[in-house]
DNA sequence: AAGGGTACCGACTAAGTGGTCGGAATGCAA
DNA sequence: TTGCATTCCGACCACTTAGTCGGTACCCTT
């Protein structure tokens, strides 16, 4: 057989989408090579064939996910004109019966607790870029809200940095105990927190 | 020998201790039995003779950690007596240098990751009564501070678990990335956005 | 049709792991 | 002294798993 360009792609994606499923569901740390062949259909040698260790294999499924996931957020945040509700256009997030929601979140967690205890530094750098990705879109709603006058200026990094970390804290509580911290609880508790770190900076307050 | 009832209980903790300082090192899916032998200086069946499986003696060593970490945080919250003070008082958990803290984050981290992938749900209540110890405490200070009338009233509970998650958030940020996220970036980003949570609910607003 | 490289298979191996089990040492009670 | 329960030891077993490797089928080139 000749090499086929298109069938390494197509293979490459194959394993790499049945790794993260598998992933998902069992956690990092129970996934077998087997399972991993039986769910993609192809056996332990054809695996090897296009990804030389379990390692490899892994950390490109991860970097996959989450691309995936940055490009639907990066959509759903152009859907908007208005700044402020980009920023608060991610309550499509904390919603259970979204698939790459509750795919997502175990693999975050998984890629979390490996960054902090690996001996290299590939899951930090997947963490790092995954949280700059959504730095950026972050920010670049943040300065389009000041050259519109919207907000005052103000330190749009460091800001974008907060208002991400508390999007991610909310929404791990609600994901993890989801009996104690309702849906409605976490988009309240997101734009009344979003709401109050801008408020300062806002040039027309709404209310009070 | 007949039993020593003081013997059990120093064991049983020598033990756990190991575990503790062995799965925050390499992480809960990397620890073996051998390893915590070593490290607490018994054997592997001394070790079988107190805890019945790794996974009794994983869970207890959790349970273990969660409770001291929260030991702490009660008595450092009780050294301030203004509740706005005692809501704003957590910024020694974002220390590089404290031991508990670079021993807990790796904790909180796996039983996180543990919680979300496990079939029965003994991490899940792990987690779920280490958050409820929060929101205990931060509900305290809330209406502590709703009573002396700094607070106009508000929905206490919903609040507190907004206050935790918004601290959580930022420390995961800086624990994992801090290159991008400095103690500075955490302490103020906590502050600014406790402050603008409350804002709308002090009864007398401090600027503006 | 012969040659050669690609794609893939699956039995096998080597390393590691949790738990077991016979036994040894100890000290109290009868 | 004898018997017995407790505490602890560490060799051993049963099992799982990542990676290997000899082999097969295939298709293009010459």
């Amino acid at each position: 057989m000749p090499p086929i360009p298109e069938l390494e792609a197509l293979r490459k994606t194959q394993i790499m989408e049945a790794t993260i499923l598998a992933i998902s569901i069992h956690g990092y740390a129970n996934v077998t090579m087997d399972e991993i062949c039986k769910a993609s259909g192809l056996s332990k040698g054809g695996l090897a064939h296009y990804f030389k260790s379990k390692t490899e294999l892994f950390i490109a499924s991860f970097e996959e996910f989450f691309k995936r996931i940055f490009e639907r957020s990066r959509e759903t945040m152009a859907r908007f004109t208005d700044p402020i509700e980009k920023l608060l256009s991610f309550d499509w997030l904390y919603d259970k019966s979204d698939p790459d929601g509750t795919t997502g979140y175990p693999i975050l967690f998984d890629c979390m607790s490996i960054a902090v205890h690996e001996s290299g530094a590939e899951y930090k750098r997947l963490y790092h870029n995954w949280v700059e990705n959504w730095i950026e879109l972050l920010q670049s709603a943040l300065e389009e809200a000041i050259a519109k006058n919207i907000l005052t200026p103000l330190d749009s990094e460091a800001t974008a940095r907060t208002i991400s970390a508390i999007y991610n804290g909310i929404a791990t509580r609600w994901f993890i105990d989801n009996e104690a911290h309702s849906s409605q609880w976490a988009i309240d508790s997101f734009q009344k927190a979003i709401k109050g770190l801008l408020h300062p900076y806002l040039v027309r307050p709404t209310n009070e």
